[in-house]
DNA sequence: AATGAATGAGCATTCATTCAT
DNA sequence: TATGAATGAATGCTCATTCAT
């Protein structure tokens, strides 16, 4: 696999700190305090103060890692998406049967979606407040995750000769499909747990993607 | 079937206009401006002097018809989710066969998806930020659409003996593959019209529920 | 007895109405209902609507009969003043012997300010808030009443021998003494009631005037 | 005497600053600023840009020290009727004769009245825009200083078995007697100064208090 | 004469960002 | 580097007054 964007997440932002070893340990330090403000205020209604103090840091120190609210989004972004895609990689780059790997991949994918159900909740409602040069680097890097399911996709077609008529559309809803449980969760809990909400999209997306004998 | 909430999209809040007539008239004027900018801007960037100037109205006749810049969140969404429902029942109630129905109600809500296209993504990100009353309100009525198509599912099963495990949950996902086409654009287009989407869908998620001699 | 400007209550302020009687009845009406608002809400926080609403006329004709917010006040301390005058001088008027006529004078003035509590409370407190030439011409009208007190002492004074140092001194500290149950009812209320406060200044402020013979 | 909220002007108002000095120095630089508006325009009238100008500080800043226009009458109450009732206080507590001690009191308070006679103007116009908690705190200061006069003349009673029938009642008509000359002064002056204000009442309010030995 | 809808200047308050220490 | 006080433009909302009908 050739080298992509999502191998780091780290991005170039100018600031007044010479140290980038201190740099990476407080921007951590301030988006981990940020997404808990988030999650309960969203993105507008939560100040820089309020980051501030969730990130026990002072104001002006705050602006000496970042240059605007705005960073701190895009920061936000580049760690969560490239931790959601390094997992489900990570997982599965060893897997050298494809509709092994697809079915781990997507089980993955799940699981993260459940794990990181605050993040992918702000981040579905707040990506729209980036500017437009983050905005577009953040969906790269979301638009490769969807190129890895089509990849394997389409190794299970050419070997295995099953009948996916557009692997590239088929990759794209398999991945929307899979935050499902997260964007309906006000209309599906509690009535269903976590488990059975993963159950109902194996059994329903990959079993009518595969033949029955594969699934 | 039963009164539903959804028969009437017009809400009671309070105005200082007396007459009912112009209270609507206006009130469709603003949210239709209200939306032309949102679309741009987004909810919380969006000022109501941008509204106001949208619509075509003074800022003090602005607030003649709404209390808060709240209020307007609210109206499009009854609006906006009432029209959505509407179309879906009234193209299908008089269709007898249940899985006809089925079919016709699903495309119907995927036509009806893509020609709300930026209603749609704006309301997906911004529901958040309408108030706890108004929100629940709100939800209640989306849920009744998903309701709708769990009745004829039930019917499928009960009258054609298809095995459809659970037909809530099948039903909740049907309403959320509709909007695939939409949330996922950035993705999709302009790769995909959306006469290719329909299809997709329609090929994908109804021929895995009914059993091939019926799809 | 002069022709005193407290002889009448009216006031010229022009109008787009042209019958006058109209005029001073729908005055009439405005203020009555401004003051039921004003009691509750001061001068500032009570809106026009408010005051039309409470008077029971739209807003537009308020305006026929009004020029601005300030008249309403204006209009209000004219008749307030005038009728507090009135009873006193109508009262005693006709008493002769002038320790008499101090006696009931301020015997009056005492009922008549608990009578009127509620227009004297907010008197005290929004004056300051009519225009210049409005407030001059209001407290004209109040120093005339001093002035009937001081003609009344100065009789006393003349006929009697009473020794009374500075009968205008004197005359203006009887005034402000009879506000005293209204204007700190919120530190002798519940307490003391009307009767034993109107005894309390009777006894007081009357006694130590007048020689004890005579009180 | 037992300790009294009046000995501590300082009310805890929750800000974002940090240093208590800092909050001190800004409060009272920010109602001396106030104050000179207030005079002129009252308290309504007054906006907060204009506070802000006449105290020299930025809008920003100043609500960095309160939290809302309400406050900035607040504290200028507590602030106000505090000074008032120490220097009562502080100029009487030694005094052993209650009648001295009364007569000591009373010249103070007509002379601190005076000296804050715009505070006075101010203060007895505006109080009931205070919002309710508010308004019953400064309420209870000036209740003390009320109570203060009643202990005086409680003594001078039972010392000197002198005649006062309701000490409380007569505590409650010297507290208010000696705003006489600043309340009243618009129809007062210039034809009385200070002095002879100050001598009236001290002859006529306190004379006739005591028995003539006495006074 | 009466009505009530329309107007827009004006207000209290917030908050991202800067800067002196 | 770190701190937190200072800044002022921007925002949601109000309301006295006007005006078309």
């Amino acid at each position: 696999m050739q080298s992509r964007q999502g191998d780091n997440p780290k991005t170039y932002i100018p600031t007044k700190i010479k140290s980038q070893e201190l740099i990476d340990d407080k921007r951590q330090q301030i988006i981990k305090g940020a997404l808990s403000v988030f999650k309960k205020k969203g993105y507008h209604k939560t100040t820089v103060r309020d980051i501030a103090v969730a990130a026990n840091i002072s104001m002006g120190s705050l602006y000496d890692y970042i240059n605007s609210k705005d960073d701190i989004l895009y920061i936000f972004y580049k760690v969560f998406i490239f931790t959601y895609y390094q997992q489900v990689i990570s997982k599965t780059n060893a897997i050298s049967n494809p509709v092994e790997r697809l079915k781990v991949a997507y089980k993955t994918l799940l699981e993260v979606n459940f794990a990181l159900e605050d993040e992918i909740l702000f981040g579905w409602t707040e990506a729209k407040n980036m500017k437009e040069g983050h905005l577009q680097e953040v969906t790269k890097l979301e638009l490769e995750l969807i190129d890895y399911f089509r990849e394997i996709l389409d190794k299970i077609r050419s070997e295995f000769n099953v009948d996916i008529e557009d692997t590239n559309l088929t990759a794209n809803f398999l991945v929307y499909s899979a935050t499902f449980g997260i964007l309906r969760r006000w209309a599906l809990r509690p009535r269903y747990n976590k488990e059975q909400l993963v159950d109902y999209l194996m059994n329903t997306q990959l079993k009518n993607l595969l033949p029955t004998a594969m699934s």
